[in-house]
DNA sequence: GATGAATGAGCCTTCATTCAT
DNA sequence: GATGAATGAAGGCTCATTCAT
């Protein structure tokens, strides 16, 4: 979440920029034109303008504008994945807690953004005519769901609830989804703090014990 | 879900159908070529090819291609509220029996199959760059965001729950959606049965003593 | 003059009228539309409408476009010829007073109406490069000049005037052309008046002693 | 009459020419297209075939097709005025000596050029259509419009002509056009200078002691 | 005769891709 | 590396023509 969602702007780069920093500074103008013309008009005219660089270049860079989208595509995935994950190294080691940080990793300022969520929606609306889209994220989200359900059945051992772990894990990734679809087709963008307070008023029907519509319950002093 | 969702096989409609028809035969094509094309490779000339009719009828019945989009929305989004509506009419008049009602009404076999489900997910991905599409739709969302509120609202008092109404409103809202773009974008779809499964999943962790994990609970002799 | 140039309304015709009596009414839409919306601009759909007619119909009367075209420039041409033929034969028999009388049929309200000239000025526009409109017009075009070059050649004669002949004949000649193209193409459209006064100025300067820019001199009682 | 008229044939210009040249070179093949081919069937696949390029290339450097057509018919406008505009500048300081060089330059051939009167033509015949192309040569024409009644009156008073110095103006400038209109509409196509007899023809008819139908009259030793 | 739905050829336009400079 | 002119395939749209009713 450091040098790689903040490349220079372009203007700064120097003219003999590194190719990586050059795909990456493309790749950043194709989330942005992706939010703002939508998928279906992105064209690549319109990147290197975002980029205020000519349009011949990105077929130097990237081979075909598929490829580009791909690459931009595999790039967010990344770039989400490596939060989850961040999240959970440093969360401790409880399942209330990883769940917690899961969460909140979702909010967080690196990938709850409005260009971001827009460029994950365009993809969404072609995932389904593009397997390719499908099996690219495919295995990021079918790990984030696995450690998720495992999180949801230890904490329903944990605290006894009545609720089926796996169905619990569906609701919430379900939830977390939705949220992120609602602040794009919805006509009130809220805030990341409301958002995260939906999720967790999910959980908390669901974990009582653990979670309040606020997160995580942090034990009082008698436990 | 009877004739107005399935109109007779194009080669079936004698040639000179009424404007009607021939426009909702268009509609129905157009659905289904954005599902499978997705939206940013829907052309006219594969609408047409999916109606069996040749393209130049299309501007005939639709002045322009968007015209024929936005109708082909407009034709979904009545659809859908139809759906509800009739629901809710039909259900009886009780916050407990008119929110299963919404709910189960979000899994008919009218608005939940995969060709709808496709269209709805690919306007969500062009609706952020397209505010007509959102303008469109805004209506009815709000309708049903209030209605589905009063409900919430009412079951919580009836209920003493300590959640907040409109919280737990705006939940299964963003879940409803959420199972919709999940039939899409995952890799595993699942029946109707498992999807309402989800949904009633969180409703009753919401509203533990109406609901269970299968729906409305049916209140026995000893209530 | 008579009832060709002015059939009855479209909404007033039987609808039974004779084939004859549509053509016309055809041709007359073509000659307004080609007027109002230019040549290349014509559709069968803009003649039907100004018809008040479906443009179905129009293949039937014309087997084609191009021959709705070609019989509406037949028509005017014959229309157009029809009265320089009527002005020279009810003209006193002298070059002067036939030449008065050409020049004043070219202004009269039959032919000198804004639609006519602009479907000529149309005409003209294409004529260059299809062939089939100048040999239509040809004949027509070749006994009128001859029968001026005649007339001209006959008052230099008797008026014992120093210029060509055949030269002073293509100057009227075009020069009558040429104000017809300037009621079109001019950001001023003068009167008939004006206009005839223009012919008449470079008349009288040809054939002082016959004419004035009022046209033919009335010889008084000392001649 | 001579680089800006004649660049480079197509096939000899490097692939690389610059902007200009291109755009130069297109607005001459969209003068021969529609003088080969009429308003009406000017195509820009047609005009491209005739440039020996791409149809692709013409929306490159013009917009639209109507974009190329305005163009073109501002490059025909400025050729024709800087045509007579130089024509006076270089004449000697008498109204007759300009007004003689105005028309010789209407017959010189940068000007009168079979495909430039084809194209002058076509651009009349929708210029009733077509509000715009009025306005784009109306200023220059009541300009020329202007010089030449002032010519005229000037003439008028030094020679002490009988005629309307005003309508003597008009008549040669329809004169003028007619002209033109009749090297196209015409079966017979003359020579530049029997034109030009034709004008002074009429010139001198109006003007005899500046003028006989060669053209100015030279002063001999007995003036 | 008359209507208007239906067809399909041909147009303008967009845009991904190539390539000379 | 970088630029932007050039290409050509493909899409939307118009409209002359056909034809069932």
């Amino acid at each position: 979440m450091d040098k790689t969602v903040q490349p220079k702007k372009p203007e700064t780069l120097p003219r003999k920029a590194s190719r990586d920093a050059r795909r990456l500074q493309l790749i950043e103008s194709t989330i942005l034109t992706i939010g703002r013309c939508g998928y279906a008009k992105t064209t690549l005219t319109e990147v290197a303008n975002t980029a205020g660089l000519s349009h011949g270049l990105i077929n130097f860079h990237f081979k075909t504008k598929e490829q580009l989208l791909v690459d931009t595509l595999l790039f967010i995935a990344q770039e989400y994945r490596d939060n989850w994950v961040k999240a959970i190294e440093t969360a401790p080691d409880a399942p209330a807690a990883r769940l917690d940080a899961m969460i909140r990793a979702d909010f967080n300022d690196v990938v709850f953004t409005p260009d971001r969520l827009a460029a994950w929606c365009a993809f969404w609306g072609e995932a389904q005519s593009r397997p390719i889209y499908q099996e690219m994220c495919g295995a990021n989200d079918r790990e984030y769901a696995r450690i998720l359900e495992e999180t949801s059945v230890a904490l329903v051992n944990e605290g006894g609830y009545g609720v089926d772990g796996i169905d619990a894990a569906r609701v919430i990734r379900i939830l977390l989804e939705g949220i992120w679809l609602d602040q794009i087709t919805g006509n009130n963008r809220y805030s990341a703090e409301v958002a995260m307070r939906t999720a967790f008023t999910a959980v908390a029907a669901l974990f009582p014990r653990h979670f309040s519509p606020d997160g995580l319950r942090v034990p009082g002093p008698a436990g």
